[in-house]
DNA sequence: CGTATGATTGAAGGGTCTCAAAATAGGTGG
DNA sequence: CCACCTATTTTGAGACCCTTCAATCATACG
């Protein structure tokens, strides 16, 4: 059941067994990926769609002199490139975090898909507007928060994300960054990433160590990143 | 021909002409609204897509002390919220910026259309991750680029948007947005708009006065923007 | 046990914000 | 056409947040 934690998130109550079984057979196999290593080169001719199963990845874009900016986390459950399915190529990279495995879905197969699946296609489509609604709550987070804001956000979408795919008991979560990882989803230094963390640990809202986020104080996290999971359209729409 | 600029930044050959016409049937009527009007707020239920046939619409989201932050920027030819289409809730708010008319195409409509003409809904999605690419480079304008840098950049993708539907002739076009607006856009306070205003207008880059703006330098705009058009997808992919 | 990598801390500088005021532009009524 | 009013742009000064550069500390690994 590949497709398991994909469903968690995304409103499977909305599809027919018939439907749950043709996304099932769509995928072709499944592959495995070291950490930290390169997927998808933006550029590249992107033929099949990869849902993750295990592990973290993320995608990012890189500045000229070498800073990275990560433009979205995936988490299992989350397809990585399904938008390279109607774009073809993509804009950015895409790389591991952790070990990962994904189940391949060729496009070829995509497109029968969503021929016989309708309903199926509008699922897939909704699947990558969930992805834009977090971009745009990453505009948000970049634009109007400070630092310690903007870590909090991050941690408080992360840990909901997980809770979707039962990753997650609310409180604690692994997040298999590094602070410099942190530090490029935010927007701000390594070091400053640092001092952020520690006032959050001092503030007692959250810890993060070991690639291990224990929320403390989810109340006061909620607050400080200006948080609300509606744009994660959470089940009941 | 209420799609003829939608149709020219997205790839218009790969559709045939009974899409084309489909397309077109699809519109059940048109909208007028005044300028600083908002359009659609976020939790409404949304039923119909709204093509932008004349005028400036934005997407923003408030904080918590009424501080906007747009999202996006809509000129002619776009859709202004087709991702409501599989979304059916809207996570922000729509705005116009000056008059406005939209072209409606009801939900139902787009159904029927993406049964009949499968190669239009796979188009229809490609459009919404147009919008998906642009939040993801204005996560990188924001993330990684000074406040001199984010107004050119959004100076430069603006202009290039507005030249793929023939409203820029590359070195002048409207833009009427307020200083202050684009300080929503750029994630910085109205005053420090204004002071890199100066700069690019004394550096010799680019002026913006009276919602129009005029490149002199689009080597140099480019350069501090960190530019690349790749994103936009433009023609020939 | 030595080495590499990541985390942590300090000090100084710069970019952006805040608050406040002045100048300009745009629109309206006389 | 001028006078007035309001909205927007422009400028200044000081404070604050974050960056930069550098060094130290902790941890994992061969």
């Amino acid at each position: 059941m590949l497709s398991r934690q994909f469903l968690m998130g995304r409103h499977r109550e909305d599809l027919s067994a018939t439907e749950l079984a043709a996304l099932e057979d769509a995928a072709a196999s499944v592959t495995c990926y070291g950490a930290r290593e390169e997927m998808v080169h933006h550029g590249d001719e992107v033929t099949h769609a990869m849902l993750l199963v295990e592990g973290f990845v993320c995608r990012y874009m890189d500045g000229l002199d070498g800073d990275r900016q990560l433009v979205a986390l995936h988490v299992p459950g989350d397809f990585v490139d399904l938008h390279g399915f109607p774009l073809r190529k993509l804009d950015h990279d895409i790389a591991s975090l952790t070990e990962v495995k994904v189940a391949n879905y060729p496009h070829s197969a995509l497109s029968q898909l969503i021929l016989d699946h309708p309903n199926l296609g509008r699922m897939l489509w909704f699947s990558t507007l969930l992805d834009a609604a977090m971009h745009r709550e990453w505009i948000f987070r970049l634009g109007r928060l400070g630092a310690i804001g903007r870590v909090a956000h991050f941690f408080a979408e992360i840990g909901r994300r997980l809770q979707m795919v039962d990753l997650s008991d609310g409180c604690s979560f692994p997040l298999p960054l590094h602070q410099s990882d942190l530090a490029e989803a935010c927007g701000i230094t390594a070091v400053h990433a640092n001092r952020v963390l520690r006032e959050l640990r001092e503030r007692k809202i959250v810890t993060f160590k070991g690639g291990q986020v224990v929320v403390s104080d989810i109340l006061a996290l909620h607050a400080v990143a200006e948080f609300d999971d509606g744009y994660l359209y959470p089940s009941g729409h």
